[in-house]
DNA sequence: GTGAAAGCGCTAACAA
DNA sequence: TTGTTAGCGCTTTCAC
């Protein structure tokens, strides 16, 4: 029962009055019980005005709704999670917020979770595997109604971790056919073989790679290395530059490969910036693109249509990709049967001038 | 009480045949009562070994560790927050993490606050501000033990309301004597001046401004052109683009500019993305720089320094900015005094040779 | 050093 | 439609 309640007389002082003689103190914020209250209702008829207002009738809406106004209520969402078990927040893992790449998948997310009420909650576990089990931890404890991950879980540790938690899980950017949960990816390997086939066609033959050394585009360039030995092209340098990858590594990249392999003739980059520096670097050289080298980017990012020449590079739609893992969240956490736990959402090579 | 204790035939049995007559059902999750049950011990002598292990014996700590290792218990943190009233979850609240200018502090943050246990929320409010109140309600709402705002609370009902909260705020990126609680931030009108300054100590008479819409880059510009009036210098032609700017904005603004008034001879960006647009529709006009034409960005992005040539531009320590703020809010948190609620970060211009 | 009791603020289950 | 009761899983307060 109501502390107060228990003591008639108090029933009509002001909350600062209800000093009980030695229950916690409680945080002094405004609590549904002080709206009920004030409207005369019960607790729950409160709640039940905010939550499900289709449920209760005009007088006790009305009732509620201004004393809500009137106290400046904003109900505690920990307190309700706790108690209905679902805490509409949504934790998204990622590498790191630093590459361009994901941010428009965060975007979306945001933006569509925002909609139905879910906050985002937001954790960076670098490249490295060992701080993406400590970190799990730390988002588990939170009780989240769901876990969006970029790239697949790896680490058997973590798949046990996620397993047992019972948190609808959707893994992103990447693709296998037997995900943890559910996935909203592409496959990077057809992607690889994709670019070189692209390549092969526009007359391309000497090729090289510049990667960076996380994983996934690590697949993109052994796929794309494959492909190539398979169409007889021979073997195709690779410069592996360290994730995230920047525009000073793709400058440099290109230098190095000038180098050891001067007579390449079109060059597959991981990501958009390192094929900004390649180009930056080409230019500062005297090289001509596409004349002399073709130049291939990955991400499609804000700026590669805007370049000198346009870059051509490969698009993934990060956004769709970030909607359609929300709803999947949304769905499961709302008890919707979802028909099909794993949609490929493809990529697409956006021709410019760059080749 | 515990369920199970009041059946003592149960106390040993497993927690799948505990199933209560009419109770909830609860999660399923392994609780603190099932580690405790396990080790044979109170359950908040389980909670003091976790958390404050100094305080309980050799013993109790060893019988506790090894039923959580055995059960694969994680804390709900979500209970932990309602009953202490410490959700250790940071919100943190950008216009939009599209530009990166935020992100490095949206990193440090994120990191700075892991060490301690404290998770971030993102809250995305776009430009307008009408969406940022109705986000600051559904943050309030989760009680985090801080929030950190990018840019200053200007709605008087946001201010009203993250009083009434009585959560700690920090305010950042920009400065006024009088925040709203504590504040990590730089001026933008001296950025403005020093800059007019910096470019009219270059020899540069004739200046133009592109900058975006937002806030923050709007005072930079006025305060950049209300300078160069008191220098004699003259009206100073601004070209406003939408923010989040992007490189294509440069390339119109250096386009539009290059008709209104072909004669100038600097330009002041309000980022460094549109420095870069600004750039390349230099090149491919075959307009010199610096020679011709000198040109600032602001952010110092981590391209800013590969570009060709290597642009001159404004920095600002974003990640001190993420570090200091996190600092504030955990020293807060734990019931620290702090000593200074005004941090002036400062900017530094990065001297290259765009100018 | 350890434990019993009470309660954080809310909602699910059941009852009227 | 509205209310009563009993928790959600944890930590604070007080007592030993």
């Amino acid at each position: 029962m109501h502390a107060g309640a228990m003591l008639p007389l108090e029933s009509t002082m002001t909350k600062q009055s209800l000093i009980p003689r030695r229950a916690r103190r409680g945080s002094g914020a405004v609590t549904l019980h002080d709206v009920a209250r004030l409207a005369g209702v019960a607790p729950i008829s409160a709640s039940r005005a905010l939550n499900t207002p289709g449920q209760v009738s005009e007088e006790l809406l009305r009732k509620v709704t201004e004393a809500v106004a009137h106290t400046g209520y904003v109900p505690n969402r920990v307190a309700g999670g706790l108690a209905s078990a679902r805490s509409r927040l949504v934790a998204v893992l990622v590498p790191t917020i630093s590459g361009p790449v994901f941010l428009e998948t965060i975007n979306a997310l945001t933006e569509a979770l925002a909609v139905h009420g879910y906050q985002l909650m937001l954790g960076q576990s670098g490249y490295a595997d060992s701080r993406e089990d400590a970190l799990l931890d730390a988002i588990i404890g939170r009780r989240p109604d769901g876990i969006v991950l970029t790239g697949i879980m790896r680490s058997p540790e973590g798949r046990r971790r996620l397993l047992a938690a019972g948190i609808p899980v959707v893994e992103t950017w990447d693709f296998t056919p037997t995900p943890l949960d559910m996935l909203v990816g592409f496959s990077h390997v057809d992607v690889g073989r994709t670019v070189l086939a692209f390549l092969h066609g526009k007359g391309r033959r000497r090729f090289a790679i510049v990667a960076g050394d996380d994983e996934r585009s690590q697949r993109r360039h052994q796929a794309f290395k494959a492909a190539a030995q398979a169409a007889g092209l021979g073997d195709v340098p690779v410069i592996v530059v360290p994730a995230p990858t920047t525009l000073k590594s793709g400058r440099k990249a290109l230098a190095a490969l000038m180098v050891s392999h001067p007579n390449i003739d079109a060059i597959f980059c991981s990501s958009d910036l390192l094929a900004l520096g390649v180009m930056i670097e080409a230019q500062s050289r005297g090289i001509s693109i596409p004349g002399q080298l073709a130049v291939m980017g990955f991400g499609d990012l804000e700026f590669a249509a805007d370049l000198h020449p346009a870059l051509t590079t490969v698009r993934v739609d990060g956004q769709a990709i970030g909607r359609r893992a929300a709803q999947f969240i949304v769905d499961r956490a709302e008890g919707r049967e979802i028909a099909t736990h794993v949609i490929d959402i493809g990529f697409s090579i956006i021709e410019r001038d760059s080749v």
